[in-house]
DNA sequence: ATGACGGTGTGGCACCGA
């Protein structure tokens, strides 16, 4: 089966490739985030024609993420439970699959701006949250998938220009110990899994030609719990959507799980 | 250091993203 994860950077706008991109990636989940639309704004009825249930939490102007899924999707969960928050960043849910359930958690990670800054201090808060409930989720649901976009880079191959970006967003001491806190809870980076190209990313700039100049971030993730690590066999991004006409700044991430 | 690109909102631009 496959899943995977893209940053859509408004499902307004992007529906028409999201569709497109289904059709030729033809995935049993896709995590979505930036939806920046409200619940009652969803393509519900686009999606269930070309045969995929959905479950969303959406948000007006920024945030918004969904969870789309072949089979019917179960025990909903919205945003990290005992952590207020504003914005829409979390949705989990769970689907049946020959081998039991598998709980799929798909996030829009805070993005935080600048170290130092408010909006840094609560991407710190909403990281030590999702850490605590992702310990508790993988408790009750051993097979669990951590995806979306990570506004991290975990590593410095994980950058165009680790030296000149040391330390800035994304790049962060605190950032990165985040994410390796992540996988002490027992998951695995699946794109690591498997020798990858040099300097794959998972977004780049719009601007300065930061695509075509391969000036990108690996910021967009899907983490396996250990009980899906051997079942794992293969790990892409898929660039194609990011040479398309009006493009999303993010490009799909699929796992495959045997 | 700044802006560049793109989406959104109720705009004549500002704010945000990464």
């Amino acid at each position: 089966m496959q899943l995977a994860t893209w940053n859509i950077n408004s499902l307004n706008v992007r529906l028409p490739q999201v569709l497109d991109w289904l059709a030729t990636n033809p995935v049993d989940a896709l995590g979505l985030q930036e939806l920046k639309l409200v619940d009652e704004k969803f393509p519900f009825a686009a999606l269930r024609e070309v045969g995929y249930h959905a479950e969303c939490f959406g948000q007006k102007t920024y945030n918004g993420v969904a969870i789309l899924s072949r089979s019917p999707l179960r025990d909903v969960v919205r945003n990290i439970p005992g952590h207020g928050d504003e914005q829409s960043r979390v949705i989990a849910a769970t689907l049946d699959t020959s081998d039991g359930p598998l709980r799929l958690v798909n996030c829009y990670f805070v993005n935080g701006q600048e170290p130092g800054s408010e909006k840094f201090t609560y991407k710190l808060g909403w990281l030590d949250a999702l850490h605590r409930w992702i310990g508790e989720e993988l408790q009750a649901h051993p097979r669990l998938v951590l995806m979306g976009d990570f506004n991290v880079a975990p590593e410095d191959r994980d950058s165009f220009d680790p030296v000149g970006l040391k330390d800035t967003i994304h790049h962060t001491v605190e950032e990165r110990a985040s994410f390796q806190a992540l996988l002490k809870l027992g998951l695995t980076d699946a794109y690591r899994l498997f020798e990858q190209p040099d300097k794959s990313y998972s977004w780049w700039d719009y601007r300065m030609l930061g695509f075509q100049k391969n000036r990108g971030l690996r910021i967009d993730h899907i983490l396996v719990s250990d009980a899906l690590r051997d079942k794992v066999s293969a790990c892409t991004i898929d660039r194609a959507p990011r040479k398309n006409p009006q493009p999303s700044d993010h490009a799909p991430v699929v796992v495959t799980l045997a």
